[in-house]
DNA sequence: AATGAATGAGGGTTCATTCAT
DNA sequence: CATGAATGAACCCTCATTCAT
C-alpha cells in the first residue's frame, strides 16, 4: 500500500517535472496528476526538493545497475560487444521513461540552490560512471591518452543532446539500435572520414 | 542613449541570469544592479521573458558571426586549421564572457512556456548551423556519412558538456588552446586508440 | 485502563503545552510523546482544545484543594500562619510541577475563541478564590478597604510574574520558602520601608 | 506618505494581535484591515514578526519617555508626587490604547521562538526600568532591601494583572485617577490593614 | 523618459481532524 | 479499543507587472 502510493506520486511527479521543468512544477500539479490530496503529498515527502530528489536517486540506481563492468576474461563477449550491450540498456531505459528522458535534459544545472543539491550531484555522479570507463579503457589501451574529465563531460553532453533531441519529437525517430549505433561511431570514431 | 540604457539593463539581466538561472532571477535585483527604478525596465522591454530573448537574440547573431563558411579555394588556410579558427572564436567568445557562458549552460531548454520559446530556438539556431557545416563537410568527403541531425545534437551537447565543466569551477582550468584541442580530437577521432 | 491512558495522554500534552505553548503544541508532538496512535487521541479527547480544557480544569480542582478557609477559632494557628501555609502549598504544587508552572504562565489568556474559553475560566476562578480571600479579610479586619476586584487582579498578576520569573530560569533560583516569604512581605507590607 | 501608510499598517497589526494574539492574527485579516493588497503588507515589514516587534519597539520608547528619573534638587516635588506622575503618564498610555492594552496581556511570553525574541525584549526591557527604579528608591531609602528582580516580577506582573483586568470590561471601570492610587496603595503598602 | 507604490495571483507548506479498517 | 492514511482549509510569503504621478 505504502509503497504504491509512494510509486503513484513519484510518477506524476514525473511527470510534471518533465513537462514544466522543476521551477514552474508546482505540488498543486502534480497532486492533481496524482489525484491525492494536498496533505497526502506531504505524507510521502517532506517536500518539492524531495521529490525531485528521489527521482534522480532512484534513476542513478538503475542506471548503474545497467552498465556492467566491462569482463577481460577470455570466453567473455568481445569488448565492443560488451559496451555495446551497456549502453543499450542505458538509452533502453532512458528513451523507455519518456518522463524520465525529458526530464534529465530539461532539468540539467540550474545553479541556483534548490535544484543544484541533487541534480548537480545525479550528473556528477553518472560523469563519474563515464570516467571511470574511460580510464579503464585507456589502462586497457582501448581509449587514446585523453584528459578523461573533460572528455567526460563531453561525452555525457553528447549523449544528453542525442536524448533532448529524440525527446524534441522529430520526425521518423532512430530506433534505439540505430541511436545506439550512431552513439558508438561517433564516441568512438568522431565524424571525420578516413 | 536609449541604446545606452538598453545595454546597460541587458548587461545586468546577463550577470543575474547567469548567477540565478531563468526562474531565480528575479526583475528586484536586475534592477537593483542596473541602477534604475522599476517601471523604467519596463519602458525598454515588455517582461522579464523578452529580456532574455534579446540576450540569446544578440548571442545568435554574434555566434554566427564568429562562424566562417570554410573557403575551399587553392591558396586558402586547410580545411582543419579553417574549423579551428572557427571553433577558437566560439569557444573564446564563449567562455571570454562568463556571464553569458553560465547563462547557456544554466538555461538549457526549460520545456516550460515562458523559457523555452526564445532558448530552444537559440539552441535550434546553432544546431543548425552545426548541422549546415556537417552536410558541407560530408560534400567534401571530409566527414563520414552519418545522420547529420542526430550527430549535430551530439556536437552541440559535447561543447554545451565542455563548457559547463570549465563554468563550473575546475582546478587547473585548461587553456582555450588546449580545450580546443581536446574537442576537435575528440570531435573528429573520437575516443578510440589507434 | 482508561483513565490510565487519557492520563498518560494528559500527562504527554502537558508537556508539549508547556514547552511549545499552546498554538505551537502539535497533536504530533503530543501523540509520539504520549506513544499512542492518532485516532487514540481522539478517542479520549474530542480535540486540541478540549485536552487543555482538562488540564486547566484539574489544576482548578487541585489548586482550590490546597487552599484552606482561614480558621478563626481559638486554638486555631494564628491568620498568617494559616496563610503562610496556603501559599505554600500552592506555590509549591506550581513549582513542583515544572509543566505546569510554564504552562500558565505560557498561555495566559489568549484572547482568541480557543484558548480564552478554559484558559479564561481558569484564571477567573483563580481570581476569584483570591477576592473572596481578600473579602474575608476584610471582614475580619485585617485587610485595609479596597478595591477588591481590582486588587485580586494585581495579586493574582504579582503571583504569576514571580512564576515567570522562576520559571524562565533564573541563576541562583530562591528556595520556596525564600519566594513565600518575599511574596508575602510584598503582597502584605508593599515595598516601602518605615 | 510612506510613513502614514506604515502608520496605517501598524495599526490595523496592533488590532489584529490585540484581538486575535499573536499566532491568531493573521496576515489576511491584517491587511482586510488596512485596506491594502497582500503584498503591500511586505512593502512594508518583512513579515508578521516584524510588525509585531515594531509595535513592541515603539512602545517601549513610549514607555520609557514618559517614567521620569525622580528628581532630588530641593524645591522638586516630592517623590511620592513625582512617582505619582510616571505611574499616571504608564498607565494612561496603557489604557488610552486600548488595543496595545489587550496586545500586552495577551501575548505575555509564549515561550516559542517566534513570538519570544522581542516580547520578551519587552517584557525585559520593562521590568529592568522597574528594578532600577526598585534600586534607586532602596539607596534613597525609600524602598525596604528586598530582592530586587523578584519583586520587579511581582510588580510587572501586578500591573499587567490590572491592565487585563480593566481590558477584559469590568463594570463600572475604574478611573485613571482611581487606578493608579489603588495601584500605588497596593505596591507602597500592601493590603494589610494598620 | 522616469519613477516606485501598489497589486494579487500563485507558490509551498502545516496540521487539526476524520474514518475505514 | 486502536490504528494511521487521508484530507483540505488556512497559513505566510514572493514577485512579475501596472499605472498614477
Amino acid at each position: 500500500m505504502r509503497q504504491q502510493r509512494r510509486a503513484q506520486i513519484l510518477q506524476a511527479s514525473k511527470e510534471v517535472f518533465a513537462e514544466k521543468g522543476y521551477h514552474n512544477a508546482s505540488i498543486n500539479e502534480i497532486i492533481r496528476r496524482a489525484g491525492i490530496a494536498r496533505g497526502t503529498f506531504y505524507l510521502y515527502f517532506t517536500g518539492k526538493q524531495t521529490v525531485f530528489d528521489s527521482i534522480l536517486k532512484e534513476a542513478v540506481e538503475e542506471l548503474r545497475s545497467r552498465i556492467r563492468r566491462i569482463d577481460t576474461d577470455e570466453g567473455a563477449d568481445p569488448p565492443q560487444v560488451q559496451l555495446r550491450g551497456s549502453l543499450i540498456r542505458v538509452v533502453e531505459y532512458i528513451l523507455g521513461d519518456p518522463h524520465f528522458a525529458r526530464l534529465i535534459v530539461s532539468n540539467r544545472l540550474a545553479p541556483d540552490a534548490e535544484t543544484g543539491e541533487r541534480a548537480a550531484a545525479f550528473y556528477a555522479d553518472v560523469q563519474e560512471m563515464i570516467e571511470h570507463s574511460l580510464e579503464r579503457g585507456i589502462e586497457m589501451g582501448m581509449v587514446r591518452d585523453c584528459d578523461t574529465k573533460l572528455i567526460a563531460s563531453a561525452l555525457l553532453g553528447a549523449v544528453l543532446g542525442i536524448v533532448q533531441h529524440i525527446v524534441i519529437g522529430t520526425e521518423n525517430p532512430p530506433t534505439i539500435d540505430a541511436i545506439v549505433d550512431e552513439l558508438i561511431a561517433f564516441v568512438l570514431r568522431g565524424v571525420v572520414n578516413f
